[in-house]
DNA sequence: TCTGGGGTCCTAGGACCC
DNA sequence: TCTGGGGTCCTAGGACCC
């Protein structure tokens, strides 16, 4: 077989370039690139963290995920801008859409991530590296922001290549490069090992992704189990994933969770907050016509413990009351009392709603199926707050929490790539 | 002045059936 | 009265990704 050709191609502080452009296009003088800032949520209400932080926010040591009140303390001239989630979608729709015109055998893998097989373009571009250049001016030049991109042979390596040194930049992984280039990287730089497999590993005196590679891998699924096998593949830089084009968004499920403003103590406001998550999850899988087997719902406590609890259905639904009636006896279950702060709901086990038996006796009926499909055609039309339940008026709660304003058209990434 | 929100996959233990 | 295994399903929690 013909050795493969795959580029992972990734926008540099996505979230914040894709700002600073659309501020730029907006007459705005500055670009945020240039300067120390951030895009993050609001303290007040308890969204407080950085997002994505520009190139010189990141000389001030300031890192993604650590709060905006952390990050002011060590640069208290940073700029934070709130996140605009249908300007990144916009964007990351633009960026693949260049991509696609270099080859057919393009996956997304998250907002601000493609994978592109080159294997069968060797005629058209000759030059794999040139292509990489050619894709990553024409990004910069014709849409406003810089990529990286890695070029390799499977998508493990390509992806490791473009996390290299950035921005605006095309580096190589290939076979032969991996000793020089990814085995002298501490094991935290390797995918999939994040923070509960490094320190397993750097107690185990394995601080480098070379020093992984090397190791026993039966030594390693002693302790970490099939992680340890998956992990000592990718060190050694095998990955025989393939580009998936086309992959029908199979999507296993789909939920809405939400930090609140103010800790939540009373059942009364627990059922609003589950009902306005409801609302957006029972909305998103009827719009993509699904129904669900299985409802869960998490919460966490002012103390930051989590708490899940779950229950599989014997028919499945797409009903926003009968979720919500699920989910509230599921929180009754739950909840011991302690005032929460975070508080979500999922839908799993999804099915087409092609065939859905409906039963006469219960909340599913013809007539509630029909309310849920006229509300749904309404906000599709007026926006979500069109239509809005009585419960939630002078409650201080928004009608519908959570996603992201606009349907993503792509699959979340999977741990396998 | 603390610490988001969207996902996927894996594991371990218990229930239940044969 | 006291004892098998194997297989499947369900649930809770944890690890990882961006």
């Amino acid at each position: 077989m013909a050795s493969r050709v795959i580029m992972h191609i990734d926008a540099n502080s996505a979230y914040l370039s894709w700002e600073a452009v659309h501020r730029l296009q907006h007459g705005d003088s500055l670009d945020l690139r240039t300067v120390p800032s951030v895009v993050g949520g609001n303290p007040e209400t308890r969204h407080g963290i950085v997002l994505t932080k520009s190139i010189p926010a990141k000389k001030f040591n300031i890192k993604t995920g650590e709060t905006i009140w952390e990050a002011k303390a060590k640069c208290p001239e940073l700029i934070i801008v709130p996140p605009n989630y249908s300007l990144y979608m916009q964007c990351s729709q633009a960026f693949g859409d260049v991509l696609s015109g270099y080859s057919p055998l393009v996956e997304q893998y998250s907002i601000d991530e493609y994978f592109v097989d080159f294997s069968s373009m060797h005629w058209i571009y000759p030059d794999p590296v040139a292509a990489a250049h050619s894709i990553k001016n024409r990004i910069r030049d014709e849409l406003g922001f810089t990529v990286n991109v890695g070029v390799s042979s499977n998508k493990l390596l390509a992806k490791m290549g473009s996390e290299f040194q950035k921005p605006d930049k095309v580096h190589t992984l290939f076979t032969e490069e991996i000793m020089e280039k990814m085995w002298p990287l501490s094991v935290e730089e390797l995918f999939m090992v994040g923070r509960a497999t490094s320190k397993k590993l750097y107690d185990r005196r394995i601080r480098t992704i070379g020093e992984l590679a090397g190791a026993d891998p039966r030594w390693l699924e002693l302790f970490l189990k099939s992680h340890g096998r998956l992990i000592w593949n990718y060190a050694n830089g095998r990955d025989a994933s393939l580009v998936r084009v086309n992959r029908h968004p199979v999507v296993k499920s789909m939920g809405n969770s939400t930090t609140t403003a103010f800790d939540v103590d009373n059942q009364r406001e627990a059922y609003l907050v589950l009902l306005s998550l409801v609302e957006t999850v029972a909305f998103r899988i009827r719009a993509a016509g699904y129904c669900c087997q299985l409802v869960s719902i998490s919460i966490k406590d002012n103390d930051f413990l989590y708490r899940s609890h779950q229950r599989k259905l014997y028919d499945p639904t797409d009903c926003t009351n009968l979720i919500h009636r699920i989910a509230c006896e599921l929180f009754d279950e739950l909840w011991r009392g302690k005032p929460l702060r975070h508080l979500g709901v999922s839908a799993a086990d999804l099915c087409s709603n092609e065939f859905l038996q409906t039963s006469l006796f219960d909340e599913q009926n013809e007539q509630q199926r029909d309310v849920d499909k006229t509300i749904d055609s309404i906000r599709k039309r007026h926006g979500s707050l069109a239509v809005q339940r009585a419960s939630f008026l002078h409650s201080g709660l928004k009608p519908m929490t959570g996603g992201t304003g606009e349907e993503a058209e792509y699959p979340m990434m999977s741990s396998v790539l």
